[in-house]
RNA sequence: GGAGACGUCGCAUAGUUCGGCCUAGUGCACCACCCUGCUAAGGUGGAGAACCCUUAAUGGGUUCCGUGGGUUCAAAUCCCACCGUCUCCGCCA
């Protein structure tokens, strides 16, 4: 939810916002004319509910005689109250569905247009390049007895697997050595709930216009979490959180599940794009004037991380269009991937401003004593799609895999991963 | 899954019998000041959340007693549904 004050205050903030994202301008005009048209109500609602509470006073206290008289006068006054009331609640919802239709504010500096329009900030290392023909990390995962495409998709459907011996420990590696970061970096590490209830997903923006990529279970109405951003923001939905001794930055573990019902036909090869997969999210809570720096602190985990593994990357400004709704910047970190000849998204890291905190009611303590929307950032600090890099990047001639010295002790001092007979 | 109990402004509780004196009381913790040679104790005052109107600061109003409906002139209190917690039983590990 976009900040109402902003509304009044700065509309062609908004609507410039909206501008980039290519998004509709006129929902701007037409939440203002909701906002009025909602106050209006409330007050009206208001005025009319406070001369009924006198009233339900004088009632009270009225001697047996008069109440009857009194009480037929305040039926007709409590008639009137509640047409306020329902007209009222109405301008209310209506307000609420077209401003929370309206995306968060982009940061100045966010590139306008779509999918295609990112900016390119900064490109580092250099892509591997080899004498023999590479191969694709499909085929190096079988050569390795590290993937099993074949019986994943035997037993689940298309875009699942298996992970086996030295890819399921390649995972768990990547995984450990993530977890390690964040916590030499402060944050607490959590292990969140895969199966939320439909307020909280709402309430993180993922229910709007890609409610399609998500699983859900209908006997139970619970969602199945496409990232641990889901439960990451809601662990302090409704709170008023204390923001005195720094931000609260917590990471969090969690298998991730998506439908790419949108994709179709899409990376189907391998694991690039799969229905499940497993994550390691960073996730901060910030005063909102901290909130730019910590997206930029993020971005520098993220990219420790790849460097780490070895691998090339380049690092990203997303396109305002291609933003999602509750975030006003966006970088993605792409590793270079060799087989496609090109860079693959292997990080994702969005500053949500208040946008986010707004619809969750997360607040913290001003220095006045109020309270205040806070602003939440997230980022990806490994997730499976990393094998792919890693493995293609570090392959050789025989099929063999060389694993990057930090990752080493994470494999029980693995150096070389060799194809299975 | 079955039976029962419960859900009140940070925590703990009163209020629900029998709807209006609840503008939700009290204790603890909290903040400011006073007093006491330090500390403890004591005294006075302040202090919940959201929204609307208004102002130079201010002030006024409305809503919130798990959530959502309903009954009523009037709901913490009565009715219904849902969510959650606890206890016991059953089932599973």
């Amino acid at each position: 939810m976009i900040d109402p004050q902003l509304l009044r205050d700065d509309p062609d903030a908004v609507r410039r916002s909206q501008q980039l994202r290519g998004a509709s301008v006129t929902l701007v005009d037409e939440a203002i004319a909701a906002d009025a048209a909602r106050r209006a109500g409330i007050g009206e609602f208001e005025n009319l509910r406070a001369e009924q509470n006198a009233f339900g006073k004088i009632v009270a206290a009225a001697p047996k005689e008069q109440k009857q008289a009194l009480v037929a006068e305040a039926q007709k006054l409590a008639a009137r109250v509640k047409a306020a009331q329902q007209l009222s609640a109405d301008a209310d919802a209506e307000f609420t569905r077209i401003a929370g239709a309206i995306g968060n504010v982009t940061i100045d500096g966010v590139p306008a247009g779509g999918e295609d329009d990112w900016a390119l900030i900064r490109q580092v290392g250099t892509p591997a390049t080899f004498d023999f023909e590479p191969r694709d990390h499909a085929e190096l995962g079988e050569l390795l007895g590290a993937i099993d495409i074949a019986r994943g998709v035997k037993v689940s459907g298309s875009r699942f697997y298996f992970l086996k011996g030295v890819g399921a420990r390649l995972e768990i590696a990547l995984m450990n050595m993530a977890l390690d970061k964040a916590l030499a970096e402060g944050f607490t590490p959590l292990i969140t709930p895969t199966l939320v209830r439909p307020e909280i997903m709402a309430g993180t923006g993922f229910l709007g216009e890609h409610s399609d990529e998500i699983y859900y279970l209908p006997a139970d109405d619970l969602y199945l979490t496409g990232t641990s951003e889901v439960a990451l923001a809601g662990y302090h939905s409704d709170e008023i959180v204390d923001l005195s001794s720094g931000p609260l930055r917590y990471a969090g573990w969690s298998t991730c599940y998506r439908r790419e019902a949108g994709s179709a036909g899409k990376d189907n090869r391998g694991i690039l794009r799969v229905h499940q997969f497993n994550k390691l999210e960073m996730f901060s809570y910030v005063l909102p004037e901290d909130a730019e720096a910590e997206h930029e602190r993020l971005l520098a985990y993220q990219e420790s991380m790849l460097q780490a593994c070895g691998l090339s990357y380049r690092v990203i400004d997303v396109a305002a269009g291609d933003l999602g709704s509750s975030a006003a910047r966006k970088f993605d970190v792409e590793a270079w991937i060799p087989t496609q000849g090109t860079h693959r998204e292997l990080t994702s890291t969005s500053n949500c401003t208040t946008y986010q905190a707004r619809r969750l009611d997360i607040r913290y303590r001003t220095d006045s004593g109020k309270t205040a929307p806070v602003a939440t950032l997230n980022g990806t600090l490994a997730t499976t799609r990393w094998l792919v890099a890693i493995l293609e990047t570090h392959q050789q001639a025989d099929g063999s895999v060389v694993v990057p010295d930090a990752l080493r002790s994470y494999l029980g001092g693995l150096e070389l991963f060799v194809p299975v007979s």
